[in-house]
DNA sequence: ATGAAAGCGCTAACAC
DNA sequence: GTGTTAGCGCTTTCAT
C-alpha cells in the first residue's frame, strides 16, 4: 500500500509496481506520447495502489515552470481593500491552475525588493505586486525580474513601464465631490493618507502614491466643477496611523470654519473621522458629513451608512491574474494599462444641507 | 554582466567565472566545508558580477526541504479575524525564514482536502490549516500528510490528534454574558453562525465548529451563573450570509418579548444586527444591546463602540508558525494543545438597564 | 509502443 | 583546500 522505502513513493516505484520502465510510467501518468491503453491503465492503478503523488518541485525543475505566482502585497492586507484583493487573487490563481506565494512588503521599498527577489529565487512564474511608494523601482524592471512577467495593481510605480490594473479613483472622487456639493456642501475637508509623513501636515508630500494622486486630482476637478474656491478647501495629509489621523481630524474640526464634509482617501482615515466625531458627540450625516474611498461591510451596515467611492476589487484581482497568466504563456505581449471604473454609492453619511441647513456646533 | 547564455546564470557559470570547480563555488556560496578565504571571496565576487541567484527549487530538491509552508485558510479571510491571522502568519513565517503558499478552502471539506494535497505536492515543509466543518478529516491524519507536520488554528477537527492553537472563546463568552447580566439584562439573544444551515433555525445543527461549540458552552454557563432561565434565552442558528443573518435578527426582534441584548458568534452576524437595528431605527446600546466575538477597527471606531470578546490573533498566528517550525526541525514532538486567553472589551453597545431601564419599542 | 539515458541546478559524499 | 561525481524526481529525446 505504501512505498517500500520510508520516504514517499516516486515514479520509479510506480514503474516497478506496474512492471514498466520509468519513461512509460511518466508517459502514462502525464498522458503524452504513445502508451497503449492497457499499460496506461495498469500504471495508473499502480500509482493509486502505492499512493504515488508527483513531486511538483522535481516536475517544475524539469519543465522550467513552477505553477506558482508570487504576490507582494503591502502591510495592510488587514485593510478592507487589500484583503479582498488578496482573496480574489488567490481564488483566481487557483482557477487558472496556479498557487500563490504571498509576501508582505510593509509598504517599505527595501522589504519589497527583497520579497521580489525571494519569490524569484523560488522560481515563481510571474509576479503581482502592489508597489510601495518610492522613486526607484529598478527591482521591478525586466532585467531584475529575469524576464518573468509582472502585473502591478492598485498603483503605478514611477518611471516603470509595466502592465497595471488600477481603478479610476480620479473620476470616482470627482463625482463624490460633485455629489456633496449638490447637497449644499461648500466647505470641503480632504484627509489624505500619506507615507513618509509624521503626524499630519498641510503641505503636500512628495512623492505620493499614484492612486492617491488620482484621488487628489479627482477632488480638485470636482471642487472646481462645483465652483468651490480653494480657500474653502482644507487639505490635510496624515500618516496612516490611528493616532496621527485622529489628530488630523481634530485639527480640521477645530478650525474656525470647519468643513461640513470630510473626504478621506481610505478606510483607515474614515475610521479616524468616526472615532473623533464620536468622541465629540458629533453625529455623522448631520453635524459632519463623511465620504471615503473603498466600500466595506461595516460602511454599509452602520447607521448612518457611509457614502463611498467603491472600487471593483474582485474584478481587479481576477484581471490581474488573468493578465499575468496570459503573459506567462505568451511573454511577448505589449504592456497593458487597465483602469477599472469606480462607482459612488450614496448612503446617509452626507447631510443634505439644502433640507437641513448646517448648524454651528460648539 | 549577465549570463553568457539566454537563461539565468547557474552556479556552473559562477564556477567558470571564478575559475574554480562547481563544488568549490557551491561551498563558497553556501559557506560550508573548507574553502580558502581568497577563493571564497573570488567566487562571491563572480556571483555578484554575473548576477547569479541560487535556484531555490533545485536547492530544495537536493536538500529535501523547500523553505515553504502551506496555509489553508477558509473563505472569509475578508473577515476581521482571518485576514489578521493570515497577515501574522505570513510575517512570522518570513521571520523564521519561510515563505507561505496560501490556499482557500471556502469552508468546504472537499476543497480543503484538495488544497492540502496540492500544497503537499508542492513539497511544503509543513501546514497550517483552519479546518472546515466535517466529521471526517482523514486528509489531516499523519499518513495523508506524508509525515509533514501540521498545526491547526482557530478550531479543532473532530477525532484528529493534532497540534492546535486556539483561543479560549468559552470563558470569553461566559464573561461577556455575565457582564451583560450585571448590567441588568435578563432576556438574552444568541445569534450563532452555523454551516450547513439554510436561512436560520432554532434547532441546533450538528456538527458544529469546535470554536462555535466553545462559544455556545460559554454562553450557557454564563447564563447559568447569572441565573437566567433557558426560557429567557433565544438561540438562533443562522447561515453565514447577510440575507439569512438579517432575517434571523428580524425574527429575534419580532418576538413578543425580544431579547434586550444580542450576542453574536462572529462579526458577520454583528453586522447583521447593526443593519437590521438601523433599518428599524433602533439605537444600539439603548434600544438593543450587542456583543460580538472578535474585535475590529470599526467596532472600536463607531458610535457606540461595540463590546467584544477579543481574541489575540497576532499571537495566535505567531504561535502557530513557531510551533510548526519547531516541529519541522524536530518531528518527534508530542502534539500540543495551545489555548490563548481572550478578553472582554467593554464599550458602549451594552445598555446599562439599571440606569436606563429597558423601554418597549414598537 | 516501450526503454535507456540525459539533464534541469543544486549539495554532499568521496577522492586527492 | 579543491575537484569529481552521484543523485534528488521528474520529463523528454533518441533508440529500438
Amino acid at each position: 500500500m505504501a512505498a517500500t522505502r520510508g520516504s514517499a513513493p516516486t515514479i520509479v516505484d510506480v514503474a516497478a509496481a506496474a512492471g514498466v520502465s520509468l519513461a512509460t510510467a511518466s508517459r502514462a501518468l502525464s498522458n503524452y506520447g504513445r502508451v497503449s491503453a492497457v499499460t496506461a491503465e495498469r500504471v495508473r492503478r499502480a500509482a493509486i495502489e502505492i499512493g504515488y503523488r508527483p513531486n511538483e518541485l522535481a516536475r517544475a525543475m524539469r519543465v522550467g515552470s513552477s505553477g506558482t505566482i508570487g504576490l507582494v502585497i503591502i502591510a495592510d492586507f488587514t485593510n478592507a481593500f487589500f484583503d479582498r484583493a488578496t482573496k480574489s487573487i488567490v481564488d483566481a490563481a487557483k482557477s487558472h491552475g496556479y498557487q500563490v506565494l504571498i509576501s508582505n512588503s510593509d509598504e517599505d521599498i527595501e522589504v519589497e525588493r527583497l520579497a521580489v527577489q525571494t519569490l524569484l529565487d523560488k522560481q515563481v512564474d510571474g509576479l503581482i505586486v502592489v508597489p510601495s511608494l518610492a522613486r526607484a523601482h529598478d527591482h521591478l524592471l525586466p532585467p531584475a525580474l529575469g524576464g518573468k512577467p509582472l502585473v502591478v495593481i492598485d498603483r503605478i510605480p514611477d518611471g516603470v513601464a509595466v502592465t497595471s490594473v488600477t481603478t479610476d479613483d480620479r473620476s470616482g472622487t470627482e463625482q463624490a465631490v460633485r455629489n456633496a456639493a449638490s447637497l449644499g456642501h461648500e466647505r470641503l475637508g480632504f484627509l489624505v493618507s500619506a507615507f513618509g509623513v509624521h503626524g499630519h501636515t498641510l503641505e503636500r508630500p512628495e512623492p505620493m502614491l499614484s492612486s492617491v494622486t488620482e484621488r487628489v486630482e479627482g477632488f480638485t476637478s470636482g471642487a472646481r466643477a462645483a465652483g468651490i474656491a480653494k480657500r474653502n478647501q482644507l487639505w490635510v495629509y496624515s500618516e496612516d496611523e490611528p493616532r496621527a489621523s485622529e489628530a488630523a481630524v481634530s485639527y480640521m474640526l477645530d478650525r474656525p470654519k470647519p468643513p461640513t464634509v470630510i473626504f478621506t482617501s481610505n478606510n483607515d482615515m474614515a475610521l479616524a473621522v468616526l472615532k473623533v466625531a464620536g468622541n465629540r458627540r458629533l453625529v455623522i450625516g448631520r453635524d459632519i458629513s463623511l465620504v471615503t474611498v473603498d466600500d466595506s461591510q461595516w460602511a454599509a451596515a452602520i447607521v448612518p451608512g457611509i457614502t463611498v467611492v467603491a472600487r471593483p476589487v474582485e474584478q481587479l484581482g481576477e484581471l490581474a491574474v488573468s493578465r499575468l497568466v496570459s503573459r506567462i504563456s505568451n511573454p511577448d505581449q505589449p504592456d497593458e494599462t487597465i483602469v477599472l471604473p469606480t462607482e459612488v454609492i450614496a448612503r446617509e453619511s452626507v447631510a443634505n444641507l439644502k433640507v437641513l441647513p448646517y448648524r454651528e456646533v460648539d
